[in-house]
DNA sequence: GGTCAAAGCTTGAGTTGCTGAAGCACCTGG
DNA sequence: CCAGGTGCTTCAGCAACTCAAGCTTTGACC
């Protein structure tokens, strides 16, 4: 393959086109496979936000939304015994979100099941792997936004 | 965690860590630069995607959303003066979707204002930059599901 | 030429996701 | 003990999404 590197630099459009393309099918392939499980992307985004124990206005911050919006979410996951809420150990206001162990067990299976995003990953190279490892763990800080903000 | 560089081969797991890490990071800092200018992520992305005329059901294919779907958010972009509805020569069924003079400028604008997604792209070296728009180019038809499917 | 299935778009009902404002329960500092 | 702030929930209200049904138009078959 390609180990002549053709060593034209893309531009930033050009990066952000390729890479907006490769979030937005990665997206659909997690939805996709959230869906065969009747989890809502969000419902198994949250899923998968805790893995670790997490209050409810916490989970808020890392969903990138609203405090509100995150009690209809865990209402659902709880309806569906993927998670519970548990009392706080110190303060009674607040409510701490713990996945249960079907939880755990759909979350694996539905990243068991993204079969595109596998199949991609099978079809890169070593040197591949590392480089976009690399890259993402170096661009993340900046990406997410680490500049100023606590998490 | 060597800064030198341990060429251990990052896992399936991981790799989908941060690759779910960096796609969620962009599509918010598109949200948010989206948000400023009044439209939602859904109409933006619409906006990306008809920078070319596209009929209704084309869109709907390209958005990977419902037919029906596609009409909210068209009026809405139209109401905004950001697309219009145009008849198709030849087919009076089809409505082709055509973005405005101001609707191309909102998105150029949105495109610039993505302040962490640009300053990610200058963190990175000319290699990077390299690397990552031909592993996005060469993974992005096995993920984008070209395996038996017309787009 | 007439008829009928199919395609393209819209509409309507219903669910989810999301926000903002209001409310309740609880903690903390004076 | 009281005031103000914090954490969660509830309640409109809107956007997005899906499915089913409906309308117009097209294309093919008789």
């Amino acid at each position: 393959m390609g180990s002549t590197a053709t060593t034209t630099v893309p531009t930033n459009a050009e990066l952000m086109e390729v890479l907006a393309a490769v979030g937005a099918a990665y997206f659909q392939d997690f939805a996709a496979a959230a869906a065969r499980h009747g989890l809502s992307s969000s419902q198994a985004k949250a899923l998968g936000a805790v893995q670790e124990p997490v209050p409810m206005r916490a989970l808020a911050g890392r969903l990138g939304c609203d405090a509100s919006n995150v009690t209809g979410i865990v209402d659902r996951l709880e309806s569906l015994g993927l998670a519970n809420r548990a009392a706080a150990a110190g303060d009674r206001r607040v409510k701490i979100v713990v996945i249960t162990a079907e939880g755990r067990e759909i979350l694996a299976r539905i990243r068991g099941e993204m079969a595109r995003t596998h199949q991609a990953f099978t079809e890169m190279t070593d040197e591949q792997r590392i480089a976009l490892h690399s890259i993402c763990s170096q661009v993340l800080p900046v990406l997410a936004g680490r500049t100023g903000g606590a998490q």
